[in-house]
This record gives C-alpha cells, structure tokens and sequence, in this order.
DNA sequence: CTTTTATTTGACTACTTTTGACAAGTCAAA
DNA sequence: TTTGACTTGTCAAAAGTAGTCAAATAAAAG
C-alpha cells in the first residue's frame, strides 16, 4: 500500500476530514487531496505533521513515504531490483 | 563503487581521455568531468552512450547508476534499510 | 429533488533545481 | 615554460515542483 494510500485510509477510519488535515498542515484542502492520492509528494516535515495529526508513529509512516520515494526513482525498470539488492548490500556495511 | 568511480575506472583502464568521452556524449568535458566526480548526475540515455563509448555492457552500468539514484533518494535516513526492504519486498510480486 | 458539504480536477504561478556551457584555474609532464 | 588533461566556480536556460484558486463532481442530508 503506498503512503497516500495509506494516509488516507487512517484518516478516514479516524472519521477525519481532508479539510482538517490542510488545516492542520497549513496547506490547501486540494493539496492534502493530491497527496493522498499520489499526485503529489508530501515533504518529510509534512509526514511528521501527518503522524502527528493522525495520532500515528511517525517512523514506519516515513519509512513507507521513503518506501514510495524509492519506487518512484526507480519507476519500472527492469534493473530496478537488482538496484535494491545492490543498495542493501552496500548500505549494511555501515 | 559509485557510479562515477566506475566510469572513472574503466576509461583509465583503456586510456581514454575525458575530452574523447565528452566528444563521445556531445557534452562539455567540464560536464563528464563532474559525472565521474558525483557531481552531476548522468541521464539514462548518457549512460547508455557510456556503455557504448566504453565498450562494456550497458545493463550492469544502469544498474549501478540506479543504484547511484536510490542511495540518493535515501540520503542516509535511518530509515533507509526498511524502506529498502519494503520496496523490494513489494517489487518482487509483479 | 434541492441544498449543502466534501472531494477532485485542471490551470496556473512562483519558486527551486538541474543542466550544460564557458572561462579560468591547477597540476604534471615534457 | 609550454602543453595537455582535468577541475572548479559561476551562470543562463530549461525543467521540474509546490501549492493555490476556481470550477466541477460526488455524496449526504434534508
């Protein structure tokens, strides 16, 4: 499930409104609107406002924003998970 | 190895010249230059040229160049590995 | 139905980022 | 001390992005 995905699913299961949240984040109702379905990306200081806003831990929150992130630098390509792989490899030496 | 070390790597190796490779891409030297050195990033299609001008394979150098993109997008989050974990936990079932 | 309230859509602008060039610089070798 | 290879800083142009606004739908309530 991608984080707009999944935001909007907490939002709503908490009877809250789109109009709620842009307040909350001091944005547009439209942009809170895009954001949840994937039509824009939210910054990692607006994640930690939405954790906040649903009353949510804000970490695996920003791990499936980041999640989302990285599938969209990789968007389809076929090396894509040979990419991931690589990157784990490298990234545990650390 | 990053995607410029390698690329840096294999053109000593054969002796060739920066100002061949830019030639090679029809860009600056000063622009190749700065993509071995990390500082610019390379388009898909320049890696491909790359490839080409370095007579190796293209797909193993697009996928360190992927890789390159995805450990950027990461950018040493701590939730960087789990977000790595997800997205190819994902990835896999297509 | 008709009114009201919530959400979506598309167009738009301001802003940030990125690209790639150019000029000037360093450095090593000859 | 000239020459050739590479680096660095700066810049204009192009491309991308965030967020808004107004209008369009959809859904709920009456």
């Amino acid at each position: 499930m991608s984080f707009g995905e999944t935001i909007r699913k907490q939002r709503e299961s908490k009877k809250l409104l789109l109009r709620q949240a842009a307040a909350f984040l001091e944005v547009d109702t439209a942009f809170v609107s895009k954001l949840e379905r994937g039509e824009r990306n939210a910054s990692r200081e607006q994640v930690v406002k939405l954790a906040e806003f649903l009353q949510t831990p804000a970490v695996p929150l920003i791990t499936i924003w980041l999640a989302d992130k990285i599938s969209d630098t990789i968007n389809n390509s076929k090396e894509g998970e040979d990419a991931l792989k690589l990157v784990l490899k490298t990234y545990k030496k650390k």
